[in-house]
DNA sequence: GCAAATTAATGATTTATTCAAG
DNA sequence: CTTGAATAAATCATTAATTTGC
């Protein structure tokens, strides 16, 4: 139906810069163009240290925050499978693509509790193919709690030294 | 399957508390208390800052981060609703899905694959429990986009100056 | 009695669903 | 409608309990 306001980002200046009101992130052409194309080219999950790169070098185009990528690739895997099956037509039947929705292959191994390796590369996806080295990222951060991958990111931070604060009866304080 | 190495730890403390290898947050009885009490008060699912002040104090008992808190108010919301189990009186309510033994055979899936159906009811969320005023919060700092009240955390933070970066031609790095 | 093997809990991640701004 | 944002459900993975053979 009639999309004439979609036109306004088209001109290529519609970033909603902070100023007076924070509506939602709106993406510029250039923004949506880098995003897509490191999508097509394989990447579904980023890494918060790749989040945090990609939106440090998205920002040269307009105002843009960590969480606004998160989210980006969060939806697109998420709608790219469901428009498969919508956009295209109701009788479509050989949608197939190329992933399997149900191979959810489970390594189960328990029983090789080796764990020898502290490094907790949790970069295993249902397939490797999506393993692509995006940036030279600082690898092993060691001690640092970089295993974050998603949506616990705040918690990254210790933001306080809380470790030697007397016991806050909180209990009293929230009821 | 024979190799069970886990006793035999470089290192070899069970990592209770201690905080040895940290392979993941293990709560004191203290903290638990609190969280509990934080949730039988009404509690559900507290904003950033209320997260991070819970975890800045719950650190007097020992190690913690915010993400666990929030972790675990995700759990035991999801499990409250879940568990339903004989607790204490078997006859309170016409709620018994024979779960109990449900967990047990998703467990020993560890050769047999059989990937049981989880019933998946769907059940309207009840947003009858707002956020009752746990801590007297800072409301939306309005200029400021720390009107995060979830789970997007890092990206409250700036982290990076790169308003100013180059528009570095992403695209042929992840290539 | 203990240590390995198994089971039960639960912390942490990923996926699907929903809501609302534009 | 499109899509960014937020939450809940499902799932995975590691640890503690518990069982079992010696």
């Amino acid at each position: 139906m009639g999309e004439g306001e979609r036109a306004a980002e088209s001109g290529g200046f519609s970033a909603t810069r902070a100023g007076a009101k924070c509506g939602r992130w709106n993406p510029t052409a250039e923004q949506v163009k880098v995003l897509t194309d490191m999508f097509r080219s394989g990447l579904r999950t980023p890494s918060t240290d790749q989040i945090q790169m990609i939106s440090a070098h998205l920002s040269a185009f307009g105002k843009i925050e960590s969480k606004n990528v998160f989210y980006w690739f969060q939806n697109h895997k998420a709608r790219e499978r469901h428009h498969k099956k919508r956009r295209r037509g109701p009788r479509d039947e050989e949608d197939d693509d190329d992933d399997g929705d149900h191979q959810k292959a489970r390594n189960r191994c328990l029983a090789s509790c080796t764990k020898g390796k502290q490094d907790v590369f949790r970069q295993r996806q249902e397939r490797e193919t999506e393993t692509l080295e995006l940036f030279p990222l600082k690898s092993c951060s060691s001690d640092e709690e970089k295993v974050m991958s998603m949506r616990s990111e705040l918690w990254g931070r210790p933001f306080l030294d809380a470790a030697r604060d007397p016991p806050l009866d909180l209990r009293l304080s929230f009821i």
